[in-house]
DNA sequence: TGAATGATTAGAAACTCATCAAATCAGTAT
DNA sequence: ATACTGATTTGATGAGTTTCTAATCATTCA
């Protein structure tokens, strides 16, 4: 993530976009790139500094001079390997995010799923406005239900069916 | 060139990257962006102007909304793709520069190629430092052609051969 | 060892850019 | 029409970054 965003940063300077290309076609070293680009050897070093610490460049003394060369490595990745905050394990969390995006539009239910999974999920979405632990009456889950769909008697009866909320008498609560 | 600094740029901002991963999840739009992020909807609405510009989104009104989805196409690049200055043609300048940078040594021809080609790029780099019109002594000649390597007899030979440099009597121009 | 050369660091100036508050704009619904 | 709601613009502020000069460091060569 971050280390993504430090690569991203680094990348997003013009001068360093030159020296890159540089080293793209030969190795060479502060003094020469310096004057390739006309700037100040001191703003080279400076910019070759990041490159290295990041691991975009390596650096090895030969004779009077310190010679820079690309790590090629790093450039095979896409900007959306790069961007993307996804790993290969949270898919499930991934999906969870669509389901509730396709049934919810603008934060209210638009219908409820006719698939069992999917409607545990709409229906954990919802759960979330209340609070574990703590008793409402059907009056309260009502009112709360309210605020994501019309028919708040079918969603009510749905959580207690798929076992998210428990009831007793008149009193409702999260299990 | 400029374009791609300009992505970079764009993409080298935490709160934009952000965005970008809402909006792989589902579209949204500038007030449920900002609250997402614990932002001002006006920092939210600068960064999409920026990346609507740029064409990483789009924008879309339905009803009080302004709905912001993401442009999927431009994801697929590699960071070489989009560092890199090359271009389709210019391999032969890419060659010459990789010859260059073969037989020379901080700025000294090491050994003259074997292969005419190769040995013609490298005769003309050293060319170079010739001006286009004026007369050389023999003398001067080998003193220019000395900076590059020692046996400027035999480099100054090869000019002539390859038709670089002519010469009449003690006199040598460039062709 | 001392002179030369290239690399690095420190400090300062200039610049860019993200952010916010407040004002304004643009559709929507009553 | 008018009140409402979300989007945008403007102007100010502050943080971060690039660049330079000048000084210092490190290595090589005589």
């Amino acid at each position: 993530m971050v280390e993504k965003l430090k690569l991203l940063k680094l990348l997003a300077d013009e001068t360093r976009i030159e020296i890159l290309n540089i080293l793209m076609h030969e190795d060479s070293y502060v003094e020469k790139i310096a004057c390739d680009l006309s700037l100040t050897p001191a703003t080279i070093c400076y910019h070759l500094k990041k490159l290295e610490a990041a691991g975009v460049v390596r650096s090895s003394r030969s004779q009077f001079y310190i010679i820079y060369s690309l790590n090629k490595d790093i450039f095979g990745k896409t900007l959306f390997e790069i961007i993307s905050k996804e790993t290969p394990d949270n898919t499930d969390e991934k999906y969870k995010k669509e389901v509730i995006s396709h049934f919810f539009k603008y934060g209210k239910l638009t219908q409820l799923p006719m698939q069992r999974k999917k409607r545990e999920i709409v229906l954990a979405e919802i759960a979330k406005s209340f609070e574990n632990g703590k008793k409402y009456s059907e009056k309260e889950v009502n009112e709360i239900i309210h605020n994501f769909h019309e028919d708040h008697c079918t969603v009510r009866r749905e959580m207690i069916a798929c076992g998210i909320m428990a009831r007793e008498k008149e009193t409702y609560w999260l299990v």
